[in-house]
DNA sequence: GCCAACGTTGGC
DNA sequence: GCCAACGTTGGC
């Protein structure tokens, strides 16, 4: 199984729309950088889990897990020119971009901050915490997500 | 293919 | 709101 951590920013999309969407579940859409695409597109595999990431927010950080309950298909957005994430060079021929379906498996009590991850030695490899990363979806090591998880347990008891 | 200008991300 | 770090665009 892969490790994920995926943001978002809750203005836009935030854990709470996940769960209240049938299921728990839902596309993820608007991811446009290639790189994010790519480990959506070739890495990204049924079952897999992600943390659930608020970014560019009052207190940034990982609020939940998600699991992959369906690997990459065309991301749609970019095929409708209505859409904010419209891309006029993606065409359903020759799809661009790409997307997701994750489930929410657990909401936490409390988020884990930014500030608290960059305590640990353990993590200063994260992509995440790279110095100017702006990656949206990028692997975690295995030793990485046992780690948060272990915080996650000292946060939320 | 180079690179300046511009747009975006996202922490603070 | 500021700004650093990137990614993309487009002229040449």
């Amino acid at each position: 199984m892969n490790y994920w951590l995926m943001k978002s920013e809750p203005t836009t999309y935030s854990i709470d729309d996940l769960i209240r969407a049938p299921k728990s579940t839902d596309h993820w859409e608007g991811v446009r950088n290639y790189q994010a695409r790519n480990f959506m597109r070739d890495n990204m595999r049924l079952g897999d889990q992600a943390f659930f990431y608020h970014s560019n927010c009052e207190i940034p950080g990982i609020v939940g897990i998600m699991d992959i309950v369906r690997e990459s298909y065309p991301d749609f957005t970019a095929l409708d020119p209505d859409s904010k994430y419209y891309d006029p060079k993606s065409t359903p021929e020759d799809p661009r971009w790409f997307m997701v379906s994750v489930r929410c498996l657990e909401k936490f009590k409390k988020i884990i901050p930014l500030g608290l991850l960059k305590k640990y030695s353990e993590l200063n490899k994260m992509i995440l915490l790279k110095p100017g990363n702006r990656l949206s979806v990028m692997p975690l090591t295995s030793q990485e997500w046992q780690f948060i998880l272990t915080l996650k347990k000292e946060l939320n008891g």
